[in-house]
DNA sequence: CTCTAAAACGTTATATTATTACATACTGTT
DNA sequence: AACAGTATGTAATAATATAACGTTTTAGAG
């Protein structure tokens, strides 16, 4: 018997957004969503920063915290959504999901000397891609 | 001979915002800081963003990105400026510089697998602070 | 000391990012 | 049907950050 998952049924406004950042090759801002599905009926940034809270808390995308911008998650079925790694260059300002099991694992089972527990971290690495080198 | 560290003299308005928020107990925002220099002649945001950017770049602050408030480094003479570690409760927002050698160090040679190299990171921990457990 | 270039400053306006508040509609469960 | 929870639409506003421009101060070179 396979583990079974709890489907995510995304609603319209969900869908719509996912689809755009999924298919974007750069993190999209949540202003640049916006503008980009008002054809589709989406008007105001209270529906856009919504539908990002929620892909966000379900592990759909992440927000890059250091420019304000969401990318879509690449991990599929990601289990580290809470414990997410990105690269970006710091002159093209290309972004990637880093997925090194053994560095997120370093990282989760991490304790500070207070003796706190993280439940999640971020982790973001500045530099220069191959292109930009 | 003990090795010499370039000062860094900090200009009039780095200063007040600095010893602002080095006697702080907890992250600033922009704008509470402006409300708070305002007596002391620094009236606009620009003037405080400058200031800023500014005390960030030597590293005599950081940034918490995911909050947009900004804290006085605690390891002095700060080697590590450009590689900062943070834990954040997630109950109490109360913040703290993790300096864990073995973990920067641990970070520092990390190497993707696109053969990027960093030169610079910023990690965040969330979780739950003693108290608020 | 004088000249110069860089850094810092002051000010106004504006751009960008995000939330509050409130009314309405849809979804699945009892 | 009644209910609770989630999602939606809309207007207004709050919070964060930068652009643009002219002036002043500072630090070094000659
Ligand atoms: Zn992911
Ligand atoms: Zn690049
Ligand atoms: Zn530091
Ligand atoms: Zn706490």
């Amino acid at each position: 018997m396979t583990k079974m998952h709890k489907e995510n049924i995304l609603s319209k406004n969900q869908q719509i957004i996912f689809n755009l950042i999924n298919k974007s090759s750069e993190p999209l801002k949540a202003y640049t969503i916006l503008f980009n599905v008002q054809k589709k009926g989406i008007k105001a940034p209270p529906q856009v920063y919504r539908a990002l809270d929620k892909l966000v808390e379900i592990g759909k995308i992440h927000k890059i915290e250091s420019k304000n911008a969401f990318v879509a998650c690449k991990n599929s079925n990601c289990e580290i959504s809470k414990a997410t790694v990105f690269s970006i260059c710091e002159n093209c300002e290309i972004i990637d999901e880093v997925s090194d099991v053994k560095l997120s694992k370093y990282l989760s089972k991490f304790n500070d000397k207070n003796g706190m527990k993280f439940k999640r971290f971020n982790l973001e690495f500045f530099g220069l891609c191959k292109k930009c080198k």
